[in-house]
Order: C-alpha cells, then sequence, then structure tokens
DNA sequence: CTGTTAGCGCATTCAG
DNA sequence: CTGAATGCGCTAACAG
C-alpha cells in the first residue's frame, strides 16, 4: 500500500518548510496569499490529509468524542445517535457510538477505554455505574454530558428531559379518557431522573385516588414489557390501561394482549414513551411520549463541544420538547382506516 | 483537571527508566520478573493506562477500526455492530460506528475521515459509492472489508451472505403454498450482491413459470415497504404474496395492507429478509429469512484483523447461516395464539 | 512573512 | 537485563 503522504512530503514538493505548510492548513499565522495558494494546490494534488493522531498529540485535541448507551439495538439510541453524528461531521468531529450493555462494569470499562482512546469528550447515557465511580472517573477526564441523570461535578454537564411531565401527560390522559385501574412498567433499574416518567404518571393517579399499585419492573425490551403483561395481568385482571417506560416495552405489551386474547385498544389501552419511528407503524399503532430524539442528539453534543472549548462553563439548561402522540392503542371509536403514516 | 498520568510518571515513581516500563507493560522485550511486579505495582496505584495516540504514532496501529452502514436506524446494522464491537472489544479495539445515509458523498468522507483518524481498517456496507471511488480510496489506504459487495483489490476483502439463496428459499416456499401471483420489492439501488436475494427470488418465479414481473423499487424502509405496497395493488389487485428486500419493508407492507383492508395473511402473505428482532414481535408476526446478524459482524471483524496482521492474506471465504423463519404473515390456517416469542 | 528548534507520549533502535 | 538516544507527524514557541 501507498504510503500516506505526511506534511513533509508537501512541504518539500512545495520548496518550503514544514512550517509554512502547518500554517497554510490551518488558516492561523500570517502568511502571503500567494504561497498559501501555491502550497492548498500541492496539497490537492497530492492528497494530502493531516494525520489527526499527530495533531492531537500537540493540541490534546483529538476531534474524537463517545457515545455510550445502554441498547445500541433499543431504535431509540440510532435516532439519538444520529443527531449526534450529524452535529459532530458538520465540527469535523468523529463518533465512537458504543454499547454498555447497561452493565456497570461494562460501561467503566468503555469510559476507561475512550479514554486511553484519547476522545475530547463523552456523552453517556448510564443507569448502572455509580455516582461514585462516575465522578472518580470524571476527576481524571474531560467533559461528560450525562443524558438524564444529575451528578454534581465540575466535568459532568446534564441533559434532562422532562419525564415527570411526560408521565403526567399520559396519565391525564387515560384518566380523562375514564380508566381507573391501570399498570405501569418501569425500567428495572431506578433512582435515576429517567424513571421520573413512571413516578410522575403515578403522582397523577395518586393524586387523583386511584390505585397505584400496579407497577411491575422489567427490562426496558420488547421481551421485558412481553413479559411483564403477562405478570400484570396474572396479578390483577381488570386492569384496563398500561403505561410503560418505553416504547419497546409498550410494543411488546401490545404483542402480548394479542397473545393473550385481550384487544387493544378496545379492552386494554397502551401508552408508551420515545416515539420510535416503529410506534406510528406498529399495528395497532402505539400512543406515545413523543421525545425529540434526533434533536436530543444535537443539543447534547452541542453542549459537549461547547464544554470542550469551555471547560467548566456549561450552557444554560436545555429543554427538549414532548409530546403526547395518540393513535390506535388508546382509541376506541375512531376507524383505523383514519390512522395515516406520521 | 487532573492531568492523565503518563509513563514518564511511572518511572519516576518506581524508580526506573520509561523505556523499563514500556517493557513491563507491554510485557515483552527481556526484563526481570521482580522489577515488572514493582512497576505494575506503580501502574495500578497511579491508574496509569497508556495513551493510544502516542502509541499509534510509533507503531501505526491506533487500534481503532470503523463500520459504515447505511442507515443506523434500520434494527439490522445495530445488531451487526455489537457482534463487531463485541468482538473489537475482545482484542482491545474502539469502533467508529457511522451512518451514510446511504449517500455516496457521505461514505466517501467518512471513509476519508476515519483514515484521517488513523483507524487500522474499516468494515463498510456499500451501496452508493462507485468501484472506482472505492478503489481509488483503497489505494491509500488499508484493509477494508466490504459486506455484499466484491470488488477486486489487494486491500479489499469481501464478505458475502448468500442472497440468491435466501430469495429462492423465500420463493420456493410460497409457490409450493399455491401462490401464483406474486409480488416484490427490491431496494431502489441495485447492481450489488445484496440484490441478489431478489434475483433469486425472481429466478425461481420464472423457472416455475409464473409472471415475475410485479416488482416494486423503493427504499429499503417502513415507508418504502408501506409506500411499495400502495403501488404494487394499484398496478395488479390480484397479488396474494409479497417478498421484501429487508424486514423493514415488510412490516411496512403488512402495515399498508392493514390500513387498505387487505389480510394478512389471508388475503396477502409477505415474507421479509434479515430477521430483525422485531418481526417475531410484530402483529402479525413476520416471516423471514434469517441472516445471522451477530455473526455476520463477528465474521466480519475477524476478517479485518486478520487482515490487519497478515496484509494481503484475506481469511478463506466465510459462510454465513440462513434459514427459513416461517410465522404469522406466511400461516393461515394454524392459531395465532400457538406463535410465541422466539 | 518564513524557517528553526523543541516536544506531545510512547516504542524502537541501539549501547551498556 | 536496563538505560540513553531517536523519531512517529505535527504544531507551538521562538528566531530571523
Amino acid at each position: 500500500m501507498k504510503q500516506r503522504v505526511t506534511i513533509g512530503d508537501v512541504a518539500k514538493a512545495a520548496g518550503v518548510s514544514k512550517q509554512t505548510v502547518s500554517r497554510a492548513i490551518n488558516d492561523k499565522g500570517e502568511i502571503s496569499a500567494d504561497t498559501k495558494e501555491r502550497i492548498m494546490q500541492v496539497v490537492r494534488e497530492l492528497g494530502y490529509r493531516p494525520n489527526r493522531l499527530a495533531q492531537a498529540m500537540n493540541t490534546q485535541k483529538s476531534f474524537m468524542v463517545g457515545l455510550i448507551v445502554p441498547d445500541i439495538t433499543n431504535p431509540f439510541f440510532p435516532e439519538v445517535a444520529r443527531g449526534v453524528q450529524d452535529g459532530a461531521y458538520s465540527s469535523d468531529y468523529n463518533v465512537f457510538f458504543c454499547n454498555s450493555d447497561d452493565d456497570a462494569k461494562v460501561e467503566i470499562n468503555l469510559l476507561e477505554s475512550l479514554a486511553a482512546q484519547g476522545v475530547d469528550g463523552i456523552i453517556l447515557f448510564s443507569h448502572q455505574a455509580t455516582d461514585t465511580q462516575l465522578k472518580a472517573f470524571a476527576d481524571t477526564f474531560r467533559p461528560i454530558v450525562l443524558v438524564n441523570r444529575t451528578i454534581a461535578h465540575p466535568n459532568i454537564d446534564t441533559l434532562i428531559v422532562n419525564n415527570m411531565l411526560g408521565g403526567e401527560m399520559a396519565a391525564d390522559h387515560l384518566i380523562a379518557a375514564g380508566h381507573t385501574e391501570i399498570g405501569m412498567f418501569n425500567n428495572r433499574d431506578f433512582s435515576v431522573d429517567e424513571i421520573r416518567r413512571v413516578s410522575g404518571f403515578r403522582d397523577v393517579l395518586i393524586d387523583s385516588g386511584l390505585s397505584a399499585e400496579n407497577i411491575i419492573n422489567a427490562e426496558p425490551t420488547l421481551v421485558g414489557g412481553y413479559q411483564a403483561t403477562e405478570k400484570l395481568f396474572e396479578q390483577n385482571p381488570t386492569v384496563s390501561a398500561i403505561f410503560t417506560y418505553n416504547d419497546m416495552m409498550g410494543i411488546g405489551a401490545i404483542r402480548a394482549c394479542h397473545d393473550l386474547g385481550r384487544r387493544v385498544p378496545e379492552d386494554v389501552a397502551i401508552i408508551g414513551f420515545d416515539d420510535i419511528h416503529l410506534a406510528s407503524m406498529y399495528s395497532p399503532s402505539l400512543s406515545s411520549v413523543r421525545v425529540d430524539k434526533y434533536e436530543l442528539g444535537k443539543l447534547a453534543l452541542r453542549r459537549l463541544l461547547h464544554l470542550i472549548e469551555n471547560p467548566g462553563n456549561p450552557l444554560p439548561p436545555d429543554n427538549v420538547k414532548l409530546e403526547l402522540m395518540l393513535r390506535e392503542s388508546t382509541r376506541v371509536h375512531e376507524l383505523a382506516a383514519a390512522t395515516a403514516i406520521d
């Protein structure tokens, strides 16, 4: 294989020093317009591209960032990742998009590995690592943007979705529709901001004098939602509505209802969370609290890049839009055919 | 922020030279057992981790690889990515998992960007860039493993799924079930190995004396499959079965049939390709030609790492398993309730 | 405006 | 078995 062309090759071909080439390509420092033009000409001819690793050695800036999520196969996260990547690419960054398997040990390993690899910062969705672990890591690292979790640390910034509000929106709707026995599926892990969506939901039930006991903890996946549904109806066969921690659980729940001979929405209304693309294409389509995932990714990246440039000075808190999308899974009296793709 | 500890810090603390530390951590070169033990002790105490960027400068090996796919939000690819990443992590590599948007320009940009970033190799799912473009890139780069596409070039290795066979399996089944008017949804782009799944399917139809004209080209997405279905039935309302390029199109097709008042499978049988996790959870569940995605990712990575270690000597061709998964979308006489999660 | 020197953190020569 | 020099490709700090 041909060796990649270096700054030295360009310098030689242009008859100048390496430094001058560096100045030309980085567009800084004074340099005469025509030598610059001449150099850029050579750069183009030789197809030179600066070696980022070498650049990173001096500048301590690698133009790499990490994105760690618990489950890369949950469609929510790839949609977030698109937002992160599009933002990153337009600022000339590359993104390590990593899967932690929702496992504390893997999370820490990934953090350490990315740090050793030299990333300039990390966007982290973490449920498992403890505050202490994350703080210890942050001590020796650079900016981290933590999503849906708050840790007080100079290197850790936070981006929170108003999950409690989302839960309340869903609860208000189901109660207004007349449901009195309502089930909730929560992520099996808690103690983080994210599960506020379920506690927000639950608070509304309690305020309305309804039972708030029908909670099942399970994996936030298709299978988790499926099994939680079986369990729920074993415990309480009279439930007529379910609110799920995310859409994957909601879809699993629809499928389970189908297999259990309970019709959705006639017998059971279901509302999910996230509004992944699939929610509107499922059959019946799934009502859901929409999170603007692409925007969420873009915002997280924006916060991170800002912190990289301005250590210790995070942007003012962002607001991620939420919207209750009502579809067939909560709709009884309208015709299914009226629902198009959205 | 505390500065990350370097090899020099360890050397000083252990009272030896940097070289000796280097030897200790890399476990090569002769070094006495007890000085090594002493050094490793200090390494642990200080929490030292070698800086990969610096290592890469000398060794020309960054322990980073790229994975470029056309659509990160198609669940097929995250499942492949898991295989790639799990393989990579166990060999101490990090993976840039990138989305090309199925756009030639983006593909090339990503390739160039990853190359500048210093990756040791790239796994590429590409439909858009031309052979010429890819060859030109490969000329100045390192190993590439191309999936489902063949290009003769010393730096380009190939991993092919036997798509033609998969198509044939699906066709055999539908014909045996008595279908005579069968639609096919193909990826809008062609000329690559991957679309052989549809041509394999088509060949069987022709050999059986059936019409092979009901082909629609569309985006390989939910919406693409949805719209293709509308178009297909406009053109030929008598079609009783559809084979789709991938599962996303298949699910879009089921949903479209539902909205068009055609029952699946009673009026229309549907078979997809890939067997993404969702296929078995959709309602009705989608029959599909299963590709072992995780294994595919692992194999691709294995081929790539082998090529990184042994330039120019690819492994013998691999065989990715295929299996026809029959579910509700092609099943008329069995009870839906009989289908559990699989 | 341009060239020279130095060094980022590490591994690969070599001496000792 | 260990230490001292040299350089990976590039940029920052100086010279000139």
